[in-house]
RNA sequence: GGGCCGUUAGCUCAGUCGGUAGAGCAUCGGACUUUUAAUCCGGCGGUCGCAGGUUCGAUCCCUGCACGGCCCA
């Protein structure tokens, strides 16, 4: 039998909404628009409860308080959170941007037509007030309304107020709500903000200039990894999604920006986990005349001052961590932290004697390492034996194999490996640096690398980008690179362990009908 | 990809050793002019994730699927 047949508009959700849509029918009668915007507020919620404070509260036992009669008058705006009503009066709390506010309303103070108005109002209606700050027998900064305004009728009704929106799922599916239901999200997402302008604070602060540069990209590059496809109509163009925005960026080196940044998003095509949304957030920086080693220690600087901005500002995240961002942060050379968890570096000596060592010592994961050479080798090691070893303290890995960076500068004394570091903090890859490698040749030769490896089936090789090269050719200066994920950046200052905790919109699989 | 756990009212959760389901909040009606999850009284509200199977009977048992969480690769 159909809903409309029935006669009785049911229960649930379906009434809580034609309830709600009733109410702001009857507002409209009254007339007061349901949606109106006619009200500027003068204050906000900490506006008021700062001034609070220099107004005296009632002691215990004494009769209700009342405003005095110089109070201050406050026009304030928010959403209803919560309402008390006793009939010919109420407390509601409303709650802005800065916080939240009581307000108290009486049927003796307010004009009548505003009190009908009133006794329209629900939790999650966005109203305005008008009227003297005072503090109540409790103390509590109100303001009492002489004036009220209702603003937006909310036909939906907020999440249960004392245990709020917990469900992950429906968070995410919902995040209006969960932001509005749950302070301690907005709350992360105003810290976000303010590491990612701490950020910027030093970086500008140390002369570099931040750019922007394209996203939709011809050839691939600038990182290995799987890329979104796109398409171009007019120039009948497939594109890809930036993976990273490195070899760009370098360009800028070879223009004569010296120091440049960008913070901008990057695309990936791979799964999902607590620690990857297939897009993200990177930063990245150019520094001509720097190295791996000076960019190391700009690193410390840089997450020194993001930490300090944000503890000064949020300082209830310091507290989730398990580590300390101070200078100097443990360096850890590639080579010996293989020694130490029992890789002997005569094992990176030659293909042979690696290949002899892992029968010895790997055998079980040879289907892992079989197809690898020896730089890939030794890196495959690294990320089996050394990764899941470093504890939370930021620590530096320092020294890669060529192999596996084919964007750097091969050392000097030794060109088998680059000076690049990976920062790890929490136990996650953090950030990324190496000496650029400004050697048009040498990089058009990893080029045809990547093109070869690619051709073996390596999706996430790089492709030949001749321009590139062309610029390099033009003489690039000497300088450092650095990489940095910012949402793990968010995840690991804000003690959050999911990437989609640290991002507004996670991906996610479209809701479908039925199970 | 594998393992474990979960999916019941708008929200947060109980529950049924197989007999068509309950609480709190929200909502509706009533009382109430200083509340802090206000309180008190009375209502409404459900395809128990989806599809099969077993059974006289399935929300419960079995299988598959979808979605989610945690752990592992």
């Amino acid at each position: 039998m159909p809903e409309s047949d029935r006669g009785d508009p049911g229960g649930g959700l379906e009434r809580i909404v034609a309830d709600r849509r009733a109410k702001a029918a009857r507002l409209a009668a009254l007339g007061r628009r349901p949606f109106a915007n006619d009200f500027r507020p003068d204050a906000l919620a900490a506006d008021v409860l700062r001034e609070a404070e220099a107004l005296s509260a009632p002691g215990p036992g004494e009769a209700a308080a009342e405003p005095g009669p110089d109070a201050p008058r406050r026009a304030v705006a928010g959403r209803i959170v919560a309402l008390r009503s006793f009939g010919k009066a109420a407390f509601l709390k409303l709650d802005d941007r800065s916080g939240r506010i009581q307000v108290q309303v009486r049927r003796d103070v307010l004009p009548e037509a505003d009190f009908a108005a009133f006794r329209l109002a629900e939790p999650g209606d966005f109203v305005g007030v008008r009227g003297p700050v005072f503090r109540t027998k409790t103390g509590e900064a109100t303001v009492l309304a002489e004036r009220w305004v209702h603003l937006t009728k909310a036909l939906r009704p907020p999440p249960e107020k004392w245990h709020g929106l917990t469900d992950v799922e429906t968070r995410l599916r919902h995040r209006a709500v969960d932001l509005f239901a749950n302070p301690e999200v907005r709350r992360l997402f105003r810290a976000r903000g303010r590491i990612v302008t701490a950020l910027r604070e030093y970086l500008d602060g140390a002369d570099f200039l931040e750019v922007e540069t394209p996203m939709l990209h011809a050839i691939q590059g600038g990182a290995a990894a799987r890329p979104f496809v796109t398409h171009h109509n007019a120039l009948d163009l497939d594109l890809f999604l930036r993976i990273a925005p490195e070899l760009y960026l370098k360009r800028l080196l070879v223009g004569g920006l010296e120091r440049v940044y960008e913070i901008g998003r990057c695309f990936r095509n791979e799964g999902l986990s607590t620690r990857h949304n297939p897009e993200f957030t990177m930063l990245e920086f150019y520094e001509a005349y720097a190295t791996c080693g000076t960019v190391m220690e700009r690193t410390e600087e840089l997450l020194e001052h993001v930490a300090r901005r944000l503890d000064e500002a949020f300082p209830e995240f310091a507290a989730r961590r398990a580590f300390r961002l101070e200078r100097p942060f443990r360096r850890l050379a590639m080579p010996e932290a293989l020694a130490d968890r029992g890789v002997p570096a005569a094992a990176f000596a030659d293909d042979a004697a690696m290949a002899s060592y892992l029968e010895r010592h790997h055998a079980g994961a040879r289907e892992a390492w079989s197809g690898l050479d020896l730089g890939r080798r030794i890196y495959w090691l690294f990320e089996t034996l050394v990764e899941p070893s470093l504890g939370p303290e930021p620590t530096f890995v320092v020294g890669y194999p060529s192999a596996v960076s084919p964007l750097a500068r091969p050392r000097d004394d030794d060109p088998a490996w680059v000076d690049r570091f990976e920062l790890f903090v929490g136990g996650q890859e953090l950030a990324n640096a190496f000496s650029e490698l400004n050697d048009p040749d040498l990089q058009a030769e990893r080029f045809r690398a990547q093109v070869e490896a690619r051709r073996r089936g390596d999706e996430e090789a790089m492709g030949y980008d001749e321009e590139y090269v062309l610029a390099l050719e033009h003489g690039m200066p000497p300088a450092g690179g650095f990489g940095l994920g910012v949402d793990r950046l968010v995840m690991l200052l804000c003690g959050v362990d999911s990437i989609r905790e640290a991002i507004l919109f996670p991906l996610r699989r479209p809701a479908r009908e039925n199970g």
